[in-house]
DNA sequence: TTATCCCGCCAGATC
DNA sequence: GATCTGGCGGGATAA
């Protein structure tokens, strides 16, 4: 069993040789997704079966290091919908195939969210002043224990990680960095402390996240620094779908567009769900602020937008756009602006399956092309 | 130097 | 009381 998971060369070639890399999140949670997904659909998982396989792969690791790690994997693997809780020790497998349907809901709730603090609060300031009445409200009436229990929950991986792909779904922006992530999860609480915390557990949710092929790092093209990109979501999000990619963009917001465009109805579920509206608003305006001075800047959508009008695709594109017939003439126009745009954009993925994706794309392209070049010109030979 | 994130302590939840 | 669960932050490693 373990000889068909994942496991890093340098571990099994020279075990006295350590690397941090052998024994990543991400790694484990690839390692577990392919146990999981061998199963088949509504299989049930046990912690302590997977612990025990996943402990083997790894010369290192003692199994109740993996078993913690695993706790942390199916928290965030619940949050997309991966995975259920059947009951102790027990979770189902519910595939890939759920994540759109998790992913959905989680974006209904996020734009619901925002226009109930969108309606009655109408600045930043008074999204925060909202926030902390509401929070306080809610916390009237109950007892010291529940709260507790409330903040616990609040703080939990799983809702965490829900808010993170809120984030992704509920704002106008594309590339989100961890530590503005966390400053917006965070509300207006600017406690350091909390700050390295949120930003720790987001790092978690993001290498999960990579692994299910849901986000993407990037360097940002403004500083360098590391952000992270919503790619798509499919069937089986682990085969990757770049051509998927921002598939839903018709729910999703254009920049510089209000948010206060949804019914005013004020809506109240738990206070990190507000906490996370209240994010999201100060995550759009920041972004606003940001456009002013980038607006030379291309968006996805725009690009995305381009693709589904201006081009023609080949044997490998989306099978929903109808072909059109476009003149030789104009098809290498297109041709020449496709290769313009791959190589001003040409991406550079972090991600090892999201890059060789690309690769196998790049490379069916470039074959398409040689293919189309002789059918040209064997017609103008005829 | 900064970014990243592994590791395991320990407290609360559940059995 | 035992075991499971998971928040949390120190500190090691990678970039």
């Amino acid at each position: 069993m373990s000889s068909s998971l994942h496991t890093e060369d340098s571990q099994w070639k020279n075990p006295s040789i350590y690397s941090r890399k052998d024994k990543s999140l991400g790694l484990l949670c690839s390692n577990f997704l392919k146990l999981c997904d061998r199963e088949g659909e509504d299989s049930t998982i046990g912690l302590d079966n997977a612990a025990d396989q996943l402990g083997l792969c790894s010369v290192f690791s003692s199994t109740s290091v993996e078993r913690r790690r695993i706790y942390d994997i199916v928290n965030i693997l619940e949050s997309v919908g991966v995975l259920s809780r059947k009951a102790k020790n027990q979770y189902r497998w519910n595939g890939y195939s759920a994540i759109s349907k998790a992913v959905d809901l989680l974006k209904k709730e996020g734009l619901k969210d925002l226009s109930t603090v969108s309606s009655t609060c109408h600045n930043v300031s008074n999204v925060i002043a909202c926030n902390n009445s509401d929070v306080k409200e809610k916390g009237e009436g109950k007892t010291a224990g529940s709260n507790k229990i409330d903040n616990r929950k609040e703080k939990s991986l799983m809702i965490l990680a829900q808010n993170f792909v809120k984030l992704f779904h509920c704002s106008d922006v594309d590339l989100i960095s961890l530590d503005k992530a966390a400053s917006t999860l965070l509300g207006d609480v600017h406690d350091p402390m909390a700050m390295k915390t949120k930003t720790r557990r987001l790092y978690d949710i993001a290498n999960v996240f990579v692994s299910l092929n849901l986000i993407e790092k990037i360097r940002s093209p403004d500083n360098g620094k590391p952000v992270f990109r919503w790619i798509a979501w499919n069937e089986n999000p682990r085969s990757g779908s770049l051509a998927a990619a921002k598939s839903d963009d018709s729910t999703r917001r254009t920049f510089g567009a209000e948010i206060t465009n949804i019914t005013p109805k004020r809506y109240r579920d738990d206070s990190s769900s507000d906490l996370m509206s209240n994010g999201l608003k100060r995550l759009k305006v920041a972004k606003d602020d940001e456009l002013k001075d980038k607006k030379q800047e291309i968006s996805a959508e725009q690009l995305n937008e381009r693709g589904t009008k201006d081009f023609v695709f080949g044997p490998f594109g989306p099978s929903s756009l109808p072909r059109s017939g476009i003149s030789g003439k104009e098809n290498l126009k297109q041709i020449q602006n496709w290769e313009d745009l791959a190589s001003k954009y040409h991406p550079q993925y972090q991600n090892k399956a999201a890059n060789e994706l690309f690769a196998h794309y790049v490379e069916a392209w470039e074959s398409w092309q040689v293919e189309a070049a002789n059918e040209l010109h064997k017609q103008h030979e005829h």
